[in-house]
DNA sequence: CAGGTTACTTTACGGCGTAAGGAGTGGCAA
DNA sequence: TTGCCACTCCTTACGCCGTAAAGTAACCTG
């Protein structure tokens, strides 16, 4: 299932987010834990295990209990939020455009492409929800940027920051699942992959008579890297050649009338 | 967090989703329920409720207990593989190509768009699990079938069924979300997002200065569809504007050499 | 008609997020 | 200096979840 960021309250989540926390001197033992160790902490255990990491897992990395959390953050819903956007941090603000468009686009995608093979968990927080933060925003803002010195209208750059959004993310996506496949079970991801592709085959084994376009689609393949995994090779392979096609496909829109 | 689908064990589950259930006489009392019964079931509860339905509702809905399911399925992952690729037969296997490939992605990518509306939940079943299905194969087979007929070779095509998919699919989440926002509190999704928007104006007033850029985008809007409400005219406006430049990208590469 | 297989139930376990209440800390007003 | 009380953090507990284990009753086959 997916967690919905952007479900708590909306005030605390959006102070949380753009103010920080503002010390002031204030009776009772001193904090042990701040806003920001948390997030961190969070982060951390996302890495290794994913959006399903617990509260419990958060709270005893930082040697309290998960309860503890709950004075600093309003819950997982939130904290989730708040990770989300302090990881962005680690992305630019802004390209060059002194060659164009085109080469900040690209690089652009290469670094989201990086950036969620880092923190997979966070292509498992919706990717519908609405902009909160304000790293998330500049992440956005930097693409914006590039996109609007082609001096297309808002209408089409909409659509344009849309359509590489998703396609990134999708793209990423296949990797990340790819590598993770054998994760719980220790398998390979090949093995893991030949596993099912050898049942499936024995079951059906007409499949390529059944769906010869998809045996089109299987053809012409040589690795780009072959120390990479298979799967990985593939996803590569995917997410270039994909993008070189939506880039094109800006540049037919920067060519019209 | 997300399901994994295609976490189980995978003989069996490609067993029941390429054989179906096979109907012997047998010792014991008669079966009351079945695969598809249980399939059908988890697709209305899930259309409701979405991918954190729970098996005690599935089996609620049949007038049984959730362990009942058990002895049909194997379990959550293994039935939310059925329930994916059963409402996938809801789409065409095949496309008229009599306009061109141009005219039949377009129709597909608004079959897919309408079919993620009527269940939402699919879209938070892990997009980068491998297809393992019939009817999944099928969908994809479609739309290979359409764009073999460009001609391009497979490296392309695999970037570009890639990117539509992928794009297809952030789309349609986008407006899924602007819908299900309010869902659980009640509100309706305008003023969900207004009551968000304005806290962050409140909170930083200079938004619009810190990310000019964003604020470019906004530009040049009308809504499609008037009816509609506010966020829904904008996902679909996003969905189109961005379906073109990806066909024009696809026309950019059929030109070429 | 017995035996064994099967459908389904009840109960229970270990996980989750988090509500409620209590213990101890330490700044500040009296 | 004392005592109040806001504060951090803990323990306990609740109601969910997926599903393991074991029991009950139905039915086909010998």
């Amino acid at each position: 299932m997916v967690v919905y960021a952007g479900q708590g309250d909306p005030r605390r989540s959006i102070e949380l987010l753009w103010r920080g926390s503002v010390v002031e001197s204030r009776p009772g033992p001193k904090p042990g834990l701040s806003v920001d160790a948390i997030v961190d902490a969070g982060i951390a255990v996302a890495d290794e295990q994913g959006i399903a990491f617990s509260m419990r897992a958060v709270g005893e990395r930082l040697g309290r209990t998960a309860m503890a959390l709950y004075t600093y953050v309003p819950g997982k819903n939130e904290l989730v939020d708040l990770m989300y956007d302090r990881t962005m941090s680690e992305l630019p603000g802004a390209y060059s455009l002194d060659d164009g468009w085109r080469p900040a686009v690209t690089q652009w995608a290469h670094d989201m492409w990086e950036f969620y093979g880092r923190h997979p968990w966070v292509l498992q927080v919706s990717q519908a929800r609405p902009v909160l933060g304000p790293h998330e925003f500049a992440v956005i803002e930097a693409l914006a940027a590039i996109l609007v010195s082609t001096g297309l209208p808002g209408r089409q750059l909409r659509g344009i920051v849309g359509a590489i959004n998703y396609f990134v993310r999708g793209a990423a996506q296949t990797i990340t699942e790819a590598r993770a496949a054998g994760g719980a079970t220790g398998e390979a991801d090949e093995e893991w992959w030949y596993a099912r592709s050898a049942v499936l085959m024995e079951l059906e084994p007409e499949l390529d008579k059944k769906f010869p376009m998809l045996h089109v689609l299987e053809n012409d393949r040589e690795p780009i890297d072959p120390s990479l995994p298979y799967l990985e090779n593939d996803a590569l392979e995917n997410f270039r050649s994909g993008l070189l096609v939506l880039l094109d496909g800006i540049e037919a829109a920067v060519a019209k009338p």
